[in-house]
DNA sequence: AATCCTAATGACCCGCAGGTCATCAAACGC
DNA sequence: GCGTTTGATGACCTGCGGGTCATTAGGATT
């Protein structure tokens, strides 16, 4: 998955017409296949076109992938719950205000997420939850349940030190997340409609700011 | 578009087997197709479903749409351009306060599209905007681009007035609807994943408030 | 009632892409 | 080198669904 990109496409002049290349395959198709399922959706994505993204023919991703829908499944399954399990680490050791965690969070966030292919994932997701239920399902008990519970100890913590008033966590949880994954989609979307597009960085830093003075407690009750 | 349910089925026992009814078969059709489409999302629906629904046949829609992409398009067009301009005539008559406008707008946006079958377009057009850049084109500059300027001048007015500081409009428009989009996105995404839910109208308050908030101009400084 | 117009039908066509498999040839062991 | 294993191929199969069209029949006109 986080490989280069094009790993096997170079190379093979004057080499055999193929390789045996067992271990490196399955990374390098997942690759190929968050490209082309994240550029044109699942159903538009012709395994034939991941294959020749991947340096093979169709038969060899067959060898690796029982279906076109196992190769979905992995590629959610292999690239997003690591950046969950990433997070949780970052959470469990922080000594400091929640303010300043969130904004970590959040920066953090958008660094390996929102600015990376990753980005793509779940607009995905999201989009075929219908015809998928049981990727669904998993991408939001893995995924989307984690994540909550990742930010909801800081939302909790802000409380509990009286730097935010009194809320209700879990709405607290989607309200800070809804405009991240809302421009992540985008970014996928609409970027081509108006080419000037917008400071996606500024942004982020607006929902902070607006959010952070939005939950905070009465002016100077913060410990 | 806006018709009851299930129009055609009825009323055909014992009748003919079919009836002309030229009329009323475009909206019939729309409606039918929208359901579809926000369902399983473009691709996956196939026209014949779409027919059955509409209680006609597939080759009967090729007599009202040249194609899918047509059928798609038209259901589009039809069923969010007219919520657009109900925004731009209560905006244009509007007297009070900015906080106040917004509040109404979000909550009127959130009872005609957010809990109506309509709030599933935006998620279909997102998910098919690679696909279908033309479409995408229109649905941006029909309702994004006509929906930005609507709230964008109720902000603008807010900081005009001392209600709100000084602000990034398109920004802080984008941050306004982000989590309503988002909102209406999921109800067609997750919600079969955790069977709870969450209160949306709570989910939408807090946002109103603690975006309000958020923009605030500092405190004593509104007219 | 006979006629015509056309809305509606449903059997059909066909291209496309998911999936299969007999065959080939890398590369490993001896 | 030589046989064997098995990773890789690409021609092939097949079902599905978008799109077509000759035919049928509703219903308006006379």
């Amino acid at each position: 998955m986080s490989t280069p990109r094009q790993t096997a496409k170079t190379g093979q002049r004057h080499g055999p017409r193929w390789r045996r290349r067992k271990d490196a395959r399955p990374a390098e198709i997942m690759d190929a296949a968050l490209d082309s399922f994240v550029e044109r959706g699942f159903a538009a994505t012709k395994l034939e076109d991941v294959a020749r993204r991947a340096g093979i023919t169709k038969g060899t991703m067959y060898l690796y992938f029982p279906s076109k829908e196992a190769v979905f499944q992995a590629v959610v399954r292999e690239s997003i719950v690591p950046v969950i399990a990433e997070g949780e680490a970052l959470v469990a050791g922080y000594q400091g205000s929640a303010r300043d965690l969130i904004a970590l969070m959040v920066r953090r966030w958008w660094e390996t997420v929102g600015e990376s292919r990753l980005s793509g994932i779940p607009k995905l997701v999201m989009a075929e939850a219908s015809n998928f239920p049981e990727l669904a399902k998993f991408y939001h008990r893995e995924v989307v349940e984690r994540g909550r519970e990742l930010f909801g100890r800081a939302i909790q913590l802000g409380i509990d030190r009286g730097e935010f008033r009194t809320l209700d966590v879990p709405l607290a949880v989607r309200l800070l997340l809804a405009p991240l994954v809302f421009v992540s989609i985008w970014k996928h979307s609409f970027v081509r409609c108006d080419p000037r597009g917008f400071d996606v960085r500024a942004f982020v830093d607006l929902h902070l700011d607006t959010y952070l003075r939005g939950i905070a407690a009465p002016s100077g009750a913060a410990s």
